[in-house]
DNA sequence: CCGTATCCGCCTTGATACTG
DNA sequence: CAGTATCAAGGCGGATACGG
């Protein structure tokens, strides 16, 4: 921690931050994975553990879970057996989308560049570390 | 993981999906913070590590590495005694900005839903434990 | 079919000390 | 002032097994 002297005025904090509240809802990469998987229609459950490569049915279940308690994704029992359970996104949900996407356009804009500068960046890291070794 | 057959087809993939990419750039907590500390202008690195509460020299030198390697951030070091480092957005980094403000503004406007859907569904919860130790 | 419970390894993070 | 080095602790997530 920063604590060089007293008179000490952060002003930018986690837990009032913008932005940090926003991460606070998004934070997780299944939970955008999830939230994508949703974005054109209600999914049942298996269904979505079938579309996201890689996720667990604990990782699937809890992050349902987190959104629902967010109220951004409401979920329907259908209680025939065996069971049938639909999600879907409640209308806050769906007031999300707009920013949601148009972050995403940028990244769909700009993810070359930001490649490429890591490419120039580590690019630039070995030849130092070359240079050092000398 | 989800592997109930052999003919499984997940279209929705961590390395390809936009939203993913998206946080794989604004990912932590701290990444945000940084962000925001230099959206208006470029900053020391002390002045940072004063303003942003809670944040170590590690995570903040970490931060700042890797949003320099994305191409957002840029470093200019004054090679005085003791040296002056300064930090601010490239281009790409405050184009970066408005779609990031837009999220930041449904957080402004949404929050409060949120924090109350969570009291909503903490409350549902703790009733239906009641109801089981009966 | 739709979950929960448990265990356990790893990775991130924070604390602390040191340096040009 | 602006970092780097090291180490320990704890949480997150994956694997696995079981339940309504």
């Amino acid at each position: 921690m920063f604590f060089t002297d007293k008179r000490n005025h952060p002003d930018i904090s986690l837990k009032v931050c913008g932005y940090s509240r926003m991460l606070e809802i998004i934070s997780s990469k299944w939970t955008v994975l999830v939230f994508y998987a949703l974005e054109n229609g209600s999914a049942r459950y298996g269904e979505m553990g079938r579309r996201i490569e890689g996720i667990s049915k604990k990782m699937l279940t809890q992050t349902l879970r987190q959104l629902e308690r967010d109220g951004l994704v409401m979920r329907h029992l259908t209680p025939t057996i065996p069971p049938r359970v639909d999600y879907s996104l409640t209308p806050l949900g769906e007031s999300l989308l707009k920013p949601m996407q148009e972050l995403k356009k940028w990244t769909v804009d700009h993810y070359s560049d930001v490649e490429q500068a890591r490419d120039h960046y580590d690019q630039s890291a070995v030849s130092q570390d070359f240079a050092e070794n000398e």
